[in-house]
DNA sequence: TACTATTTTCAGATTTTTCTGAAATCTCAT
DNA sequence: ATGAGATTTCAGAAAAATCTGAAAATAGTA
């Protein structure tokens, strides 16, 4: 019976991509929820991914608040249905576009903002400053240039209206580097 | 006094970076740790960094080895001391290198493998496949081909031997993109 | 409007993660 | 070899995150 093993693909799809999610600070159905919209590709609505998943409605809605925010899914009306559905965005390289701009906006703009705050609020540094001083400014400065670089190029390649991603992976594995590949792990299967 | 200003800097950096710890999926304290030994510069011993940070012995050991195996703190010894001395690698790309590979790394790699194992387990593709089968191995592909590139793209400038996150992000600053930056969100103070 | 299917909210329960502290282990100078 | 100082380990405590379920709010239809 080829469907139950479909189902069974499925379902580990969905176990791992929910194990990845607490790695990455999201939480577990979250996570599940999205796989299993993306690997089905079918619209669901709240009581089927219920049923699939095994977890709470509570739960169901407010992950799906998540995702919708995230943008890598959205609804869907079925006519003559009074229930919501849920679809997930099924090219890779836009849920990935998206996945990239929402982590950014959660794990680097924070610390931007609280690295400007603290360079404001630390001695500045003058013509007299003790050596302590001036060290701080500098590695404050190195963090901010550091991941300012990080989101400028997000926003440039991963933003709403940004080159793409595919664009900057393909600048990036075209640019020559002088050094051997050779040491890269290949992956069984993979595709050229 | 301009030494308890410094001091309040550089709390305020750790309390930050340990914010984001928790977002990465990494221990506040370990994250606190890191940011301590970054910011002062200084090699400072267990009790040291007890003293600073108010967390356990115990606390202090695990996530300083934690922080030897992402490659962001090393070993230091002073003569005529017995105690063993932590320091921080202070070069922020190097940081972010070490960093980029070991989040790929934790977060993944790991999918890529269940990837290919769930390739594997599915039905395969044949001339009258149903198609819900070709679907999901399209979608597995899918998923596999974007990060499969992540991670490609990261050995080859974020490796050990890579070439170096600075030379991707000018690579990638100085692509012409064909579209306006003006949206980019400039940061007060930013230094050019 | 009134009715009901659907969705949202959130206090408390459950699960997971992190932290502590003291015992066990290690290490190095003598 | 010995022992004081330093480090690691890990069981249980504490804290944090996640989940449930039912009540409250909302939205669609007649």
């Amino acid at each position: 019976m080829v469907k139950a093993q479909l189902i069974e693909a499925q379902d580990r799809f969905i176990a791992s991509w929910g194990r990845m999610g607490s790695v990455w600070g999201i939480s577990r159905t979250m996570a599940e929820v999205h796989a299993l919209l993306y690997i089905t590709g079918q619209p669901m609505c709240t009581d089927e991914i219920m049923d699939r998943l095994r977890v709470s409605r509570g739960n169901v809605s407010m992950s799906v608040r998540s995702l919708l925010e995230w943008a890598v899914i959205e609804k869907v009306r079925l006519p003559g249905d009074r229930k919501e559905y849920f679809q997930a965005e099924q090219d890779v390289w836009s849920m990935l576009r998206a996945i990239a701009r929402e982590r950014i906006k959660r794990e680097v703009d924070p610390l931007l903002d609280a690295l400007d705050e603290i360079g404001e609020l630390a001695p500045q540094v003058g013509s007299h400053s003790p050596e302590d001083v001036v060290a701080l400014q500098r590695r404050l400065d190195g963090v901010r240039e550091g991941f300012g670089l990080i989101t400028t190029l997000t926003h440039k390649f991963a933003g709403p209206r940004g080159a793409g991603l595919q664009t900057a992976a393909k600048l990036l594995a075209k640019a020559p580097v002088g050094r051997s590949t050779k040491h890269l792990k290949s992956r069984k299967g993979a595709r050229p």
